[in-house]
DNA sequence: ATTACTATACCTCGAGTAA
DNA sequence: TTTACTCGAGGTATAGTAA
């Protein structure tokens, strides 16, 4: 990745706020970054074509929006920093449980997985998971989850069908120990699956519906 | 400043850890940052004509010692990340209470800084500063602290010598609102002055050598 | 106003190689 | 072994300018 790229990223995320969104000319882009109008020119192209960016020009000011891989970037970064100075962090996160589709149950169940959540978290999850709506005001630390490492559990095919990678980060849920379960290649989403060797929804009594905060630690 | 050498310099600190050195072949260095031999060598020398490193060339492998603008720059970095992200952090800051050299209270009484303190900061600060030597696990986030931004208070001159800006931080001692007073033009150093509009000392009850704990808050 | 193409100047990289 | 110089190829930035 270029430097240029990440920086006009940052920058455009610096004028954009929460909403991802800035309407802003090549011209005034450039006086940011310190370059020409016809270098921002470049990099706003370049960003669009390789889809970290969405735009449209207008008549007046062009409209760009930061897109998922804008945001993977600086938050990339940002843990990296974290990491290299040893900056150790805790995070909450806070959602409501959501009604499971069952379908975690299949997903957890698969031999291949269950043989990596013994061999690398040392526990045999309960076969389910428990699905958490993150709040609205935790995206950015969600966000900041899902960019981090992780442990990486391996994908693997059966004779129908390919079960991808996952990435799972350690946490506690009322003082229970827990694991966030994050598919590698899937989209940005707001729903946060935990599996845990107890089955959580009995042993903490919970419901559909229930708030509840997670403790996650990010190791470094 | 070029990403290269910020680069550099990330991976130079990712590879020395706490102890800021390194025992490095330019060839080694430029697998690490996927460049040749001849740019690694080029980096280094750069980095270390802008005094960001310190080396000793040795029959083997070169000697590199990250500086304090190196850890400035990631410290730096780091923070307008987590600013732009909109990551809001507290910091705890543990040290112990040093004898102060009266120094402060000389500073501090100036009436150049005392209007700026009470316009910038909403405080008329007992005159007098109190000193905190960090423990040295703190560092890193002492470091962190004094890379953010804080609130800026101006430099001035009276008729017989200069005094320089500093910036502040606000933080909580067991309770009690304070301000934490770095010099914006001064080497790292482990002891932190503290100001308040209270005698933090008598008020707290705070002796020589007692431990403390300071909350900062950084403002995005 | 804008954006962005073309042409050129400039810079940066790495192969070859000396010390 | 190293480090680091020279130099040519290729890449990057900007001035000029069209649309």
């Amino acid at each position: 990745m270029d430097y240029n790229l990440y920086n006009t990223i940052k920058i455009l995320k610096k004028l954009s706020g929460s909403g991802n969104t800035v309407y802003i000319s090549s011209g005034e882009l450039a006086e940011e970054l310190g370059v020409s109008q016809q270098t921002s020119s470049r990099f706003i192209i370049e960003l669009a074509d390789k889809k970290y960016i969405e735009r449209t020009l207008q008549n007046r000011k062009q409209k760009i929006t930061l897109l998922e891989p804008s945001l993977d970037l600086l938050y990339s970064e940002l843990n990296q920093l974290n990491s290299i100075l040893e900056m150790r962090q805790e995070f909450n996160l806070k959602g409501e449980i959501q009604s499971g589709l069952g379908e975690g149950k299949y997903y957890i169940s698969q031999e291949g997985y269950m043989a990596q959540f013994l061999d690398k978290l040392g526990i045999s999850p309960y076969p389910g998971t428990l699905n958490i709506k993150i709040f609205p005001e935790y995206e950015n630390v969600l966000r900041r989850i899902r960019s981090a490492d992780g442990i990486h559990i391996g994908g693997f095919k059966d004779k129908e069908r390919t079960f991808g990678g996952v990435k799972c980060f350690s946490g506690r849920i009322d003082g229970t120990g827990a694991w966030l379960i994050f598919p590698e290649r899937s989209n940005y989403t707001d729903i946060v699956e935990i599996i845990s060797d107890k089955f959580l929804r009995k042993d903490l009594k919970l419901q559909d519906g229930d708030e509840l905060n997670i403790r996650v630690a990010l190791d470094h």
